[in-house]
DNA sequence: TATTGTTATACTCTATAACTATA
DNA sequence: TATAGTTATAGAGTATAACAATA
């Protein structure tokens, strides 16, 4: 109520409180702006479906990178992702701990680690691309099929601004 | 050279080191995935050209939104932002600290502090926008102009996922 | 010598509780 | 009692150096 003074019915006076909305043009024109926002309430959305199946996007992705390419080393892995290799290693003991994911010794190369899903990781990540595949859909409901499709192509192609 | 073998010409035997490309097909096909990589790509592209200017993404914005909403409280311009007010705090000592932008104490609410830039900070601003501006010419040249504006509102269509 | 996985470490971002001064 | 700014703190995510085992 601050800013309304005492004159009755005068509707046209300057504002005391300007307490409207901010001026966001300068950050709403660029796309860094709207690409980060966005990225934050995607992985916002994608966090609270999947709380019930306690998996990150980085879970997620890494979990399905694996059940696609099994017996990969896990540097590759962890290189396609775009994680660094000394960060990686928290990710798999938390996946092989909780069963999902093994690091296998391969005789070929006793250095690396072939990477593979065990039963219940394939199992879970059945589940993750169901529950995946509800947020595409409520993405498409968005912003139509169509323009999805557009959206990942524009993304996919930003990728090469990489030094 | 690992996996080739004697055999002259064998081009076709099956390959003993699968150093092939990974299967990425799970995750490229879904919005959160390149969503992500783009957003870390053009970021990079970010720091690497504000380098000379010693501004990150979120002093930009932050510069930015004060020169154009001058005299807005604190916990405004945080909240249009996305910044927990705690974490707004040290941001603006350093902006301060650098001489760009200050808070001022406002007789109408003395809890309250009005942000606005410095002379300083206006002319940074001015030099930003510049080099920003060079960032966009670059996106408009790897996805097109129709396709930049596009992707902006398919990008601030998804801002609404969020709960 | 080089590579793979690993440990240790530091730095940034982000989230929450609680304090202070004002309202 | 509520709000604005602040402090302290803890948790993620990320980056680099260095080591052991192996190539």
């Amino acid at each position: 109520m601050a800013g309304r003074n005492a004159g009755a019915g005068a509707e046209v006076e300057t504002r005391r409180d300007p307490a409207g909305p901010l001026d966001m043009s300068a950050l709403t024109t660029i796309v860094g702006y709207p690409l980060r926002r966005a990225q934050l309430a995607v992985f916002d959305d994608f966090n609270r479906r999947f709380a019930a199946l306690a998996l990150s996007p980085a879970q997620f992705s890494t979990l399905a990178l694996i059940g696609a390419n099994p017996g990969r080393k896990q540097s590759e892995i962890a290189g396609a992702l775009g994680i660094q290799r000394p960060n990686f290693v928290a990710m798999m003991d938390e996946l092989e701990r909780r069963g999902l994911a093994e690091r296998l010794r391969t005789p070929a190369d006793r250095r690396s680690r072939a990477l593979a899903l065990t039963p219940t990781g394939e199992a879970l990540v059945a589940r993750a691309r169901r529950v995946q595949a509800e947020q595409e859909t409520e993405i498409e409901r968005l912003i139509g099929g169509t323009s999805r499709e557009l959206l990942i192509a524009a993304l996919t192609q930003l990728t090469r601004l990489a030094s």
